[in-house]
DNA sequence: CAAAAAATCATCCTTTTGGGTGACGCCAAA
DNA sequence: TTTGGCGTCACCCAAAAGGATGATTTTTTG
């Protein structure tokens, strides 16, 4: 979206600078001011709804690539040992993640594997150090896309 | 939608005809016409903008439909549309839980959205009640197993 | 058009999460 | 035998998430 914003404000730009240019040449015409407010308004209006039909359009893309690394780990699901291990993740880690990807608050974590609601966090902060995730949403999404989980 | 288009010519015609009344007072400055240009350009470009997002906010999860079997080459996920309008999930709210599945926070969320957390927040609410989930975890994990989401 | 449904936003309050730090015991490998 | 990884736990603090309610605006629909 930065990248649509800047290429929005590059083409105001450079219509504004044309518009200064082509001033001395065609705009003799009386009452020309509001020809070109109409053509610029015109001209933005079609940029504007042309850069929202973007946004969003992107927004949905977006939507469907992650349906794309979200489907595969269907049915047959083989952890990829090799990047777990690459990430450093330790079994306990991806049984703590396992357990919040069915749900789980850290509490009935915690009770179902019979330790302290303490311990769940701090294995889970520890996954999501090695994951980059922030949330724990983010860390199943990012679990399940790298096949670390089912 | 008729009514934004409405308003949308009401507000350039009026913008027009103020030009065209303004032109003879403020209009002395040399140059005024490029910060003409530009005000227009900027007025018009994010009602341009706001209309395009208005436009498409509606046929949002249609397309999102026909992207899916646009490109088959991304996914064959095909949503159990029976099931969530059993539930009374709107396509908004499923939205929202997209985005929650995808590990974004509500700020994210609202922030990719353009809505209020607060939003979000009541969107999510209304799905956590409608899959009889506590947390959002929970629902994303409802959620997949009843193809809802991807 | 009027009623119903959806979407938006706010405020208050509680619970859950996440981050940071420190510590202790166990065990296997150096 | 010492070191380092792993699992365990506690405490504190801040941020995020969730629940309940009420209200307004838009959109859809009968």
């Amino acid at each position: 979206m930065r990248r649509h914003v800047l290429l929005y404000g590059l083409l105001g730009g450079l219509l504004i600078a044309a518009l200064r240019f082509i001033e001395y040449r065609w705009i003799v015409v009386e009452h020309s001011l509001e020809i070109y407010a109409a053509l610029i308004a015109a001209l933005f209006a079609g940029l504007g709804i042309w850069l929202g039909l973007r946004m969003t359009r992107r927004a949905e893309f977006v939507i469907v690539r992650e349906l794309g690394v979200a489907m595969p780990a269907a049915s047959d699901f083989e952890r990829d040992q090799a990047r777990a291990s690459a990430l450093g993740l330790t079994p306990r880690e991806l049984e703590m993640l396992e357990h919040v990807a069915a749900g789980l608050s850290n509490k009935e974590i915690a009770a179902r594997e019979f330790v302290s609601e303490n311990t769940v966090k701090t294995h889970l902060s520890r996954v999501f150090e090695k994951l980059g995730a922030q949330r724990r949403t983010q860390a199943v999404q990012i679990a399940k896309a790298q096949r670390l989980i089912a």
